[in-house]
RNA sequence: GCACCCUUAGCUCAGUUGGUUAGAGCGUUCGAUUCACAUUCGAAAGGUCUCAGGUUCGAACCCUGAAGGGUGCACCA
């Protein structure tokens, strides 16, 4: 018998904000993060099976949510076990650059000291104001990761900006064009007036609106619109060849009739596709200013006339409502038909869906411009040697079981997205982001002195890495101003933060990734694109389990917003009852792509446990015990067994993502089975001495070490923490201590 | 309009091949406590598993339909 006691720090309740700071340190400085030191520490075999997630980067300029703190808990969990199952485990962190969300920020912030805009400051400028805002804000968002005890690998640290990551956005850029896959076309395109830049289709957000939908005379026909601001050049009428009402009227057949501005003359368009029952069943074409109209246009090869400008002021077409802006210009307008009796009738309450911009922006203004698109229909050839578009290898992914998306139903959604998907506007017109590489000649050609010039024959635009020089004329060439949609080089993640384009020995170790764990709110503008970058740049997939996971919401089931008041700060959370009950809070009851319900009463409910655990390993240190004993009375054996049975099952929930059960399993265990019974029948045997008692505390002391085990990915800190004090310990910490159960063979370890 | 999901105790939710008496946490009520537990233990109350049909020896679970709530996508002149 060692006859040791338990050391003193039991004798008080667990206290979390006392141990949370050395145990980050202690495993800081350990550096088990980093698998490479696992391999020469040898706590990892050099030739283990790698585990990998890379950390679906945070806003580099943001704090930390609960959504974040759900993420951070989801994947430390999985990191943890993997790590003591012996695999080779990396979880590389980064930050995102956020571009727009950013930009606008920093803009706000300037001109509300020094009521300055972007271009009274200029593009270099303004670029250096983000970055020493990102540079003094970035530390709050790490800093506030770590509280979590997330077990990322913080010496592969990557920013979405820095510029291995640049470097990699640009050669994608460059092996996409050349493929043929990236076009600069003349398009409608989503315009954000308010932003100033150009939005991708996903990042559309429908809001509901009420708005008078208005009937005018259009010559013969009466036509229906929300949108009479829009109308000065139409002069095309769309009708179903099949409607009777319409019947005499040929397709192409010209009418003269009155409109806004005085007489034109209108063209008749026969559409089979016409919606007959909606409205009047006429149309008037805008091209310029819808997606659908545009489509008709081109159809139908009719004129594409700009009625309003990029801030949604009218334009000269627009005649005496010229200059003014489309919000005062509409009910001015309609006056005018109204008074040239050509308003037939107003429907007040007309409700639609208005295009808004879902980061942040405005009323989303159809535009057409020019603009840099990929081609997700073109059919390119892959590395791998397989032909087919960028849809067909997004679908192949997912339908081919290579990638398993969970909870299953969102497969049936992402197919949805891909069958409806277009051409991806990847250009925009911010400052603060991957400049796009292409580079514009000057306006004009400048003959170079003492040499035959011919300056016809000068490119307009080239797409280089390097800034070109023009061969037939001493003109400069320019960088294109626009910037790349922030997905763009999200979509390189998985691969840029391993060091791609350069073939690294952490490429060929981690990539494809195990698992990419993030919010189901974001599997169309981020796992799909990823899926899509890394089939085309690397052949393969990026990952092979995505595990979505749901929004965390406040008791009542409502969205956590600062106007609700609702928002629980995880940090505050930490503080209050610990890092491990706010993740224990996190994960118990939120099975995979369900919505979390969380209250302080949870979270509270699990600072509770922590100190029962705490309490356990003072009881079992207390009582005297031979640690070298090895043979059990037949009873204790059983409870032995028994444990084993838990740790089999835990890991068997936990291979199968089922993290809610696995945790809520082993707090069941640990609680109403080892300590509310095994701990209490153990106490006449203890008190009675002899064998059975002897046999009974090692018994403990083993399910003591096995429930630490069981419960370290799900709640490190206090795990570890009595560790700590534990007399003999077969790893100096208990992060890397070796898991109970190997579920791949089956068997006990 | 097309598709998907949800509806189980007062609240939040488990219940994954259809099998005794449907479970947990929180909350409520009552009791215990010289004990490893300031954060402990025991017990109780609380259910027409949304509704209506069907399959089955047997349904919370499978099928059909309905209602309510939610989500995605499209349309929106």
């Amino acid at each position: 018998m060692d006859g040791s006691k338990a050391p003193e720090v039991f004798l008080k309740p667990y206290d979390p904000a006392a141990q949370e700071p050395k145990i980050l340190e202690m495993w800081e400085k350990s550096g088990y993060a980093n698998p490479d030191v696992c391999v020469e520490k040898g706590v990892t075999k050099p030739d283990a099976e790698s585990y990998s997630i890379v950390l679906p980067p945070p806003n580099v300029t943001g704090t930390l949510h609960m959504g974040h703190a759900a993420m951070l808990a989801v994947e430390d969990i999985l990191i943890r076990y993997h790590r003591m199952r012996g695999y080779k485990t990396l979880w590389l962190p980064g930050t995102d650059s956020a571009a727009i969300a950013t930009q606008s920020k920093v803009e706000t912030d300037i001109y509300k000291k020094e009521k300055k805009t972007r271009h009274d400051l200029g593009r270099e400028e303004l670029l250096r104001r983000i970055d020493e805002f990102v540079e003094e804000s970035k530390a709050t968002i790490i800093n506030q990761t770590k509280k979590m005890g997330s077990s990322l690998d913080w010496s592969r640290y990557a920013y979405t900006m820095d510029p291995p990551r640049y470097r990699a956005v640009m050669e994608a850029f460059m092996r996409m064009y050349e493929a043929g896959l990236i076009y600069r076309g003349n398009r409608i395109v989503n315009w954000d007036p308010k932003l100033q830049t150009t939005v991708s289709d996903d990042e559309i957000e429908y809001v509901e609106q009420k708005d008078p939908f208005y009937y005018f005379q259009y010559g013969p026909f009466v036509m229906g619109t929300v949108r009479p601001e829009t109308k000065f050049g139409d002069k095309c009428v769309i009708i179903n060849p099949a409607d009777e009402r319409y019947k005499k009227y040929k397709h192409g057949q010209k009418i003269d009739l009155e409109w806004i501005d005085g007489p034109i003359t209108a063209t008749v368009i026969h559409d089979p596709d016409q919606d007959m029952e909606f409205g009047s069943g006429v149309m008037t074409i805008t091209a310029a200013h819808d997606a659908h109209d545009f489509e008709l246009a081109q159809k139908y090869d009719l004129p594409v006339i700009q009625v309003i400008d990029d801030r949604g002021i009218l334009l000269p077409i627009a005649g005496e409502f010229a200059g003014m802006h489309i919000k005062k210009a509409r009910p001015a307008i309609v006056e005018k038909l109204k008074a040239k009796s050509l308003l037939v009738k107003v429907d007040e309450n007309y409700v639609h869906n208005v295009a808004t911009n879902s980061r942040g922006g405005g009323v989303i203004e159809p535009q057409i411009k020019r603009q840099w698109f990929i081609a997700v229909n073109k059919a390119v050839e892959f590395p791998d040697g397989k032909t087919m578009t960028l849809k067909e290898r997004m679908r192949e992914a997912v339908e081919s079981s290579a990638i398993k998306i969970m909870p299953e139903r969102f497969e049936k959604i992402y197919y949805h997205w891909i069958d409806n998907l277009r051409d991806w506007c990847i250009s925009r017109q911010i400052w603060f982001g991957h400049r796009i590489p292409a580079w514009h000649h000057e306006p004009k050609c400048i003959p170079i002195s003492g040499r035959e010039a011919d300056i016809s024959k000068c490119i307009p635009i080239i797409v280089s890495r390097e800034k070109p020089e023009c061969q037939f004329c001493a003109a400069a060439y320019e960088q294109d101003p626009d910037t790349l949609d922030t997905w763009f080089s999200s979509g390189l993640w998985t691969f840029s933060t391993l060091g791609w384009p350069e073939d690294t020995k952490d490429l060929k170790t981690y990539h494809p990734t195990s698992v990419l764990e993030t919010g189901y709110d974001i599997i169309f503008f981020w796992v799909a694109r990823m899926i899509l970058m890394s089939g085309f740049l690397l052949g393969d997939i990026p990952f092979r389990n995505v595990y979505l996971h749901g929004l965390v919401r406040d008791a009542k089931g409502r969205k956590m917003s600062k106007s609700l008041g609702n928002v629980i700060d995880p940090l505050d959370m930490v503080n209050k009852y610990g890092a491990d009950a706010a993740r224990l809070s996190l994960i118990i009851g939120a099975a995979v792509g369900n919505d979390i319900k969380l209250s302080e009463d949870r979270v509270r409910g699990y600072k509770h446990f922590a100190n029962k655990l705490w309490n356990i390993a003072r009881f079992v240190l207390e009582s005297d015990r031979d640690p070298m004993r090895s043979d059990l009375i037949g009873s204790d054996q059983r409870l032995v067994d028994e444990v084993q049975n838990v740790v089999k099952s835990v890991s068997e929930h936990i291979d199968k993502f089922r993290l809610d059960l696995a945790a809520d399993q082993a707090y069941h265990f640990v609680w109403d089975r080892f300590a509310a019974e095994i701990i209490e029948e153990s106490k006449p045997i203890l008190k009675a001495g002899g064998e059975p008692a002897a046999s009974r505390s090692y018994t403990l002391y083993a399910i003591l070490l096995t429930s630490l085990k069981l419960l370290h990915p799900f709640m490190p800190f206090v795990t570890e923490a009595i560790w700590q004090e534990l007399p003999s310990k077969e790893s100096d910490l208990l992060m890397v201590a070796k898991w109970p159960f190997d579920s791949a063979q089956g068997k006990f370890v």
